[in-house]
DNA sequence: CGAATTTGACCAGCGC
DNA sequence: GCGCTGGTCAAATTCG
């Protein structure tokens, strides 16, 4: 259940844990075990009241390392009333609590207490005055705690930050979906009140088929609602011998008459689909919206040596088949993150290259998802709604190859690739290929993300890398949840890298946003895409009737793309 | 023991 | 009509 999940944020900590960014963070203090967390530069035992203040409250000893080179207090200094911590090869002192206070013995707001001369102070072997050091460490105090409210301050807006745009994403998914309903009892309001006019309830197929090719796999599949229509007033038989009606037609004739199980009669690919439908117009609207959108696949090869990627859904298998051309067998994959939820996937290795999976997605999420499969939903999702979209209204009724490609991944120079042959229209996003190795100007490259070892990275296994650049960003994120691994090459040579493995957290943190805000800058490079998007939120925002640009773009030149 | 996976059977579409 | 193929189902099996 909590595949994927590892990387998700925990701003919910009362303690001090607080992730900050790793700009801040030097490498060598990675090691969370010794509760010292560098903030700013400067380690800080993590135990401290995260509530404390600035001020001298979070006294610390012994657990304060010392911040500078040029700090270091006299060597001659008493050791009486001091603890001695080693740090860098440096020796420092560090004042005991039980100090009293002097003017040579500087308490820091941070809590540190340096011991720069304590009662020694009268011991300079520099040559340098004692009211010089003075003056030189109460400006770095001044500095230090400057920066410490800042770095604070910092955080906080982070974790801030963070928070409202989770809950955002999950508010869109959530308005989304139900959008997605009011839209749909729109378009049934519609045709009915169109179907009255045609008249005896039955709806010409030609009537859903907005497109004028006529005979899209998408239409088979809008045209499900006509054929529940005709079913349900006049119930031929051969009314419903259609395609995409096969599984109803199954459930109605089933030779064998099998008992549905729960499982595939909460799916809505289910047997009993057809008995929902046949109670509900609306819900009849919404499942062949949902076919609508389950006929544009996108297809994302990745060299995984796994037998599937985890992306952060939840899958569950129900076939295996052995496909023609191909030694490996396909796998078909149904989410199981939420009853009733469409999307399907088919897993197979490529028969040139076993090391290439190809993951075939099919469908919308109808449910809030986690933020480990944001990333991945929204990039198959934008691909799917693209290709349905009237990017695909080019002259040639065909996108431009190159347009998605760069649109979902600009680094790229052609890795997505769009298939007008195949059964269904079928985007590819191809994360194998190299990509050139040009710095590319885009946007992208602030989120690139530095890379690492799959250190504590659930379901991460070990594959061969792939060359793409950041601005598979958008994919690259979301391979840390679902294993995808990418290659230390690839962080060496095209993300920044650092080797703190304390990086962790603020990958954690920033990942998320990153893996959105890369998968949303990519897509929406293509204006055709932005077109869709912005009419969609709009749609979203107007109160949930506009939605359907996207859909009746799909119904409407998806003609033009299936080509069969 | 429940959940997940495996696997053989079933079904529809399609081409011949 | 027949065979092939892709997709799905569900009983059997395995797994945790």
């Amino acid at each position: 259940m909590d595949k994927g999940w590892g990387l998700a944020l925990d701003t919910s900590s009362s303690s001090s844990q607080i992730p900050i960014s790793h700009s801040f963070l030097p490498s060598k203090h990675n090691n969370t075990n010794d509760r010292m967390f560098p903030i700013l530069g400067f380690p800080v035992n993590l135990t401290r009241n995260a509530n404390a203040e600035d001020s001298g409250d979070r006294k610390i000893t012994g657990e304060v390392d010392f911040f500078s080179e040029r700090n270091k207090p006299s060597p001659s200094a008493s050791h009486d009333h001091q603890h001695v911590v080693k740090h860098n090869n440096i020796k420092k002192e560090i004042v005991s609590t039980d100090v009293k206070p002097s003017t040579s013995n500087i308490h820091v707001n941070t809590g540190l207490q340096l011991a720069n001369t304590g009662s020694d102070q009268s011991v300079v072997d520099d040559g340098v005055s004692s009211d010089a050091k003075n003056t030189e460490l109460a400006q770095l105090q001044m500095e230090l705690q400057r920066m410490n409210s800042e770095n604070k301050k910092l955080k906080e807006m982070l974790n801030h930050v963070t928070g409202n745009y989770t809950a955002l994403q999950m508010q869109l998914m959530a308005l989304m979906q139900k959008n997605h309903q009011t839209e749909n009892e729109v378009v049934n309001a519609k045709a009915e009140e169109k179907n009255q006019g045609v008249g005896g309830g039955i709806v010409p197929r030609q009537f859903l088929e907005i497109g004028t090719n006529g005979t899209a796999e998408v239409d088979d599949r809008v045209s499900n609602s006509s054929s529940d229509e005709r079913t349900r007033s006049n119930t031929p038989q051969n009314s419903l011998i259609e395609a995409g009606n096969r599984d109803q037609i199954r459930n109605n004739n089933g030779k064998n008459g099998r008992e549905d199980s729960p499982d595939s009669e909460s799916q809505g690919w289910g047997p009993n689909k057809v008995q929902k439908i046949l109670n509900s117009s609306n819900v009849a609207e919404q499942s062949a919206t949902e076919a609508t959108m389950r006929k544009a696949r996108v297809s994302v090869r990745a060299r995984s040596e796994a037998s599937m990627i985890s992306d952060g859904c939840q899958w569950r298998k129900y076939g295996q088949k052995m496909a023609k051309g191909n030694p490996c067998p396909r796998a078909y994959y149904r989410c199981t993150m939420a009853v009733g939820c469409p999307v399907r996937k088919q897993v197979q290795r490529c028969a040139e290259d076993k090391t290439i999976l190809v993951t075939t997605y099919e469908g919308t999420h109808n449910h809030p998802l986690p933020p480990a499969a944001m990333a991945m939903a929204s990039t198959t999702s934008a691909a799917a709604s693209m290709l349905l979209s009237g990017s695909m209204s080019s002259a040639d009724g065909i996108m431009t190859p190159n347009l998605l490609a760069r649109a979902i991944l600009p680094c790229s120079t052609s890795m997505a690739t769009l298939s007008a042959s195949a059964p269904f229209p079928t985007v590819t996003l191809d994360l194998t290929q190299n990509s050139n190795p040009i710095p590319n100007p885009n946007p992208l490259q602030q989120f690139q993300r530095p890379h690492h070892a799959p250190f504590q990275v659930p379901n991460f296994f070990p594959g061969q890398p792939q060359n793409f650049q950041q601005a598979a960003a958008s994919l690259y994120n979301q391979s840390k949840f679902s294993g995808l691994q990418l290659s230390q090459e690839v962080g060496s040579s095209h993300l920044t890298t650092t080797q703190a493995p304390t990086l962790q957290q603020q990958q954690q943190q920033s990942s998320l946003a990153d893996s959105v805000s890369a998968a949303t800058a990519a897509i929406t490079a293509d204006p055709n895409f932005t077109a869709v998007l912005a009419a969609a939120i709009s749609s979203i925002i107007g109160g949930g009737h506009g939605n359907n640009s996207s859909n009746n773009n799909s119904r409407s030149t998806v003609s033009n793309f299936s080509g069969n």
